[in-house]
DNA sequence: TTTCGTAAACGCATATATGCGTTATTTATA
DNA sequence: TATAAATAACGCATATATGCGTTTACGAAA
């Protein structure tokens, strides 16, 4: 069960992550292929549906070509 | 399975979430009860044996007064 | 050595992220 | 409108993070 708070937090990371995925110009599909992810992992994890891990967000920094740090500010 | 370079992505994250947390003066029984998490599971995540998830990420850098992105920075 | 504080290392059950499909649904484009 | 592209929303099995407790190891101080 995770916390109201960290709901938020975990939206607010899919939002994040999913504005930052236009910016580069690549699709879910894109992205997925790139961090070597399934499709619908990208999916859950920017409708926040999934509370992530390091490692997945370390994969999708790499694909995004940017800091784990970009994922994280907002 | 994880892979050999996030493994080693994960390692760093525990070193450095040690050095914070005893720059921050506090043992992990202290960040465990800060942030409402077991005891096992700070130890576990300092070790690099879990990969663990960001709302954790976010509870542990509350916890320690310092922005998540602090946590990801070495 | 003995005691204490701290961290490591267990075991085990449960919750959930992941991986891999498939099938809607929405959005964009011809 | 029709077609395609992109995303959402499923289902299900497996791996693993978490939660909780206990035990062991280790260093420092008495």
């Amino acid at each position: 069960m995770i916390k109201t708070k960290n709901k938020k937090f975990i939206k607010s990371f899919g939002k994040n992550l999913s504005a930052l995925r236009k910016k580069a110009e690549l699709t879910q599909e894109d992205l997925a292929n790139d961090a070597d992810i399934p499709l619908s992992q990208v999916g859950r994890i920017e409708r926040g549906e999934v509370n992530t891990t390091i490692s997945t967000v370390y994969v999708l920094a790499k694909a995004l070509d940017i800091k784990v740090t970009e994922l994280f500010r907002f």
